[in-house]
DNA sequence: GTCCGGGTTCGAATCGTTTCGAGGCGTCGC
DNA sequence: GCGACGCCTCGAAACGATTCGAACCCGGAC
């Protein structure tokens, strides 16, 4: 056994017992003397041993204690998003008391222009994956964690026949945001919207692109305003939920002839940069323009104005990812959720100008 | 073999070969004839084989592949401070180039007010460990992982005696600074700090307290003012990184008979706090009060203002650290890093009102 | 014809643990 | 006093793969 790290053999055998009755004294299952599971414990402090390998442990099981996260895009981006982290959080903390730690996984290869998925999908132990948001049905990463037989939830993605999702209500919510608009007296309402998946761009939607639009939220939260009866009068797609990206959409819209009076856009960090736009601009809110958001997070330096917004329950959202995920594994089929989302009126909204 | 998923001895049995062979056909190791290659290749994609185990590889090569990443405190908390992400961006495509996945750790209990670590600390699969930030000597973590047998790898930390670190130019970055704005001819600088370590609060710092500096980064930026030869005039502890707390920690300094010219907060977040807060109490900044900061992020709504800072290369840092990593899992002792900083110079300085 | 060697393939051991059924021993009940 | 029953402990068989040395087959050389 030379100088390499001592196994419940040693420890057994330094104890006077056999492995069995060791792995007894540590596993806890099956009944074992208190007496015994001193010894065992002593000699296994006395020879450094801290524990069953948990390679040895999971073969013998089938289980890992690892919930892979497969992150849609690059992690910088996703990250920078505190609707992502937050929902991470709750992901994390659920899955930990359930004894489950979380593996990051690339949802694409690291090395730009390569096909396929991150190796790591592929190769890595894993007891089930979360496609914790930016999920298309065609999704390379969702096939090939189907052909390797790893049970697969979608956060805020589209129905996959057998994959369960959880998500929150971003129709309704965007359809009582717009008719919240609309009740002010909006008519000409424009729209800052999520990427719309594939090759990313911050540029007005024009009805082409509009046919290519995949990333379920962003499409949800567009078909809101059908449903509110409100056609927008135009659609800026930003390249990611960022306040950079905000700000460089609001321009677009703003500053123009005939600017709306009133733009929606899919995210808090959009719409903070389409204040940060009309303030460029030099115009008031909400006098001259009205701005709306979706998520509700907190934006301290916004302050003293408070964003109109949707607010959804992030913590939440995690903490039911984490309950499908272990009703996966106890092998139930769980039932889609969809979580409520709840309308904020701040001070960023108000009638238009006469 | 019921319904079970196939394992590598059923491909081989399809496949008329034995089983090294066809672990040979996967792992490419060893020579192989092409074309039995081929054959076990396609009696696996026959059976819906998708490739060996991980579990059982990890078991036989004593590997698991994977790195943990031990997160000092909330993820919510560190994931919100866009320093720890960038690391953390950086560490992942590092260690997944390498092939190692990245398992996400709290460095501390779920559950509120138990003692001791994470159990996944003690019982996740791992071959190396970051202990990313907020470590501290007698930190629990560390002693854990040392137990286990674990190499573990510090970021920003004390050093600890056999553990690499990768840190920043903490201490001559701060001192730049310093000097930078008592060359500008300020006299009376604040200092709004990171947190102490132990527990949390947002107050000005009493001479007890300043014994019980605990963390690493924040003792480092605080001795470059003695090595510029300048006392602060006042210390104000944050509770965390985050925008709210540096404006808290802002109104605790500037709302007073007296206020300094200069405010050096130790990073970008609550540097724009204190602006927010100068900001509040009608304050003009540079002319008023100077404000910098530390880190050197991106803070698109600070626009037109541009912050005086310290920047460091955060993407660096992560790819050190996973370096770092590389050469622990070869075997190597590898040197502690510390990595340049660059003093930048924006709007938000200038000289004292006189 | 025999021997040699390169190129492939195979058997068997091994990694460290869990689990299952069997067995040992002491005690209790009749 | 004998049988039955509990409580513990043990041995052995997986779990799924890698790896090392041995065995094999074939062609070429002497």
């Amino acid at each position: 056994m030379g100088h390499s790290r001592p196994t419940l053999a040693d420890v057994a055998g330094a104890a006077g017992v056999s492995v069995s009755t060791a792995s007894l004294a540590f596993s806890g299952a099956g009944p074992i003397a208190a007496a015994t599971r001193e010894r065992v414990h002593a000699a296994a402090s006395e020879l450094g041993y801290s524990g069953p390998n948990p390679l040895g442990r999971s073969l013998r099981s089938g289980r890992s204690g690892i919930a892979a996260v497969v992150i849609g895009d690059q992690l910088r981006r996703s990250f920078r998003d505190p609707v992502s982290v937050q929902v991470l959080d709750g992901l994390v903390s659920t899955l930990g008391q359930m004894g489950l730690g979380v593996l990051l996984v690339p949802g694409m290869p690291a090395t730009e222009g390569t096909t396929g998925v991150d190796p790591l999908l592929e190769t890595a132990p894993m007891d089930v994956a979360v496609l914790i948001w930016g999920s298309r049905e065609d999704d390379p990463a969702l096939l090939s964690l189907q052909r390797r037989g790893v049970p697969v939830v979608i956060g805020e993605g589209p129905a996959v026949e057998g994959v369960p999702v959880v998500g929150i209500q971003d129709r309704r919510g965007s359809e009582e945001l717009v008719r919240h608009l609309a009740d002010l007296g909006h008519e000409r309402i424009a729209v800052v919207s999520l990427p719309f998946g594939g090759p990313r761009r911050c540029a007005v939607v024009s009805p082409e692109r509009m046919t290519e639009l995949r990333w379920t939220p962003t499409k949800h939260r567009l078909e809101g305003f059908q449903d509110a009866g409100v056609v927008p009068t135009m659609v800026v797609e930003a390249a990611a939920s960022l306040v950079e990206e905000g700000q460089a959409a609001g321009r677009l819209l703003l500053d123009v002839e005939d600017p709306p009076t009133a733009v929606v856009a899919q995210s808090d960090l959009l719409a903070a940069g389409v204040l940060l736009a009309a303030r460029d601009l030099g115009m008031r809110v909400p006098q001259d323009v009205s701005v709306a958001g979706f998520d509700g997070i907190d934006l301290p330096w916004l302050a003293p104005d408070v964003l109109t917004t949707v607010a959804q329950p992030l913590a939440a959202k995690g903490e039911a990812l984490g309950q499908t995920v272990a009703a996966l594994l106890a092998g139930e089929q769980p039932e889609p959720a969809l979580l409520p989302v709840t309308l904020r009126t701040g001070t960023t909204t108000g009638p238009p100008r006469t």
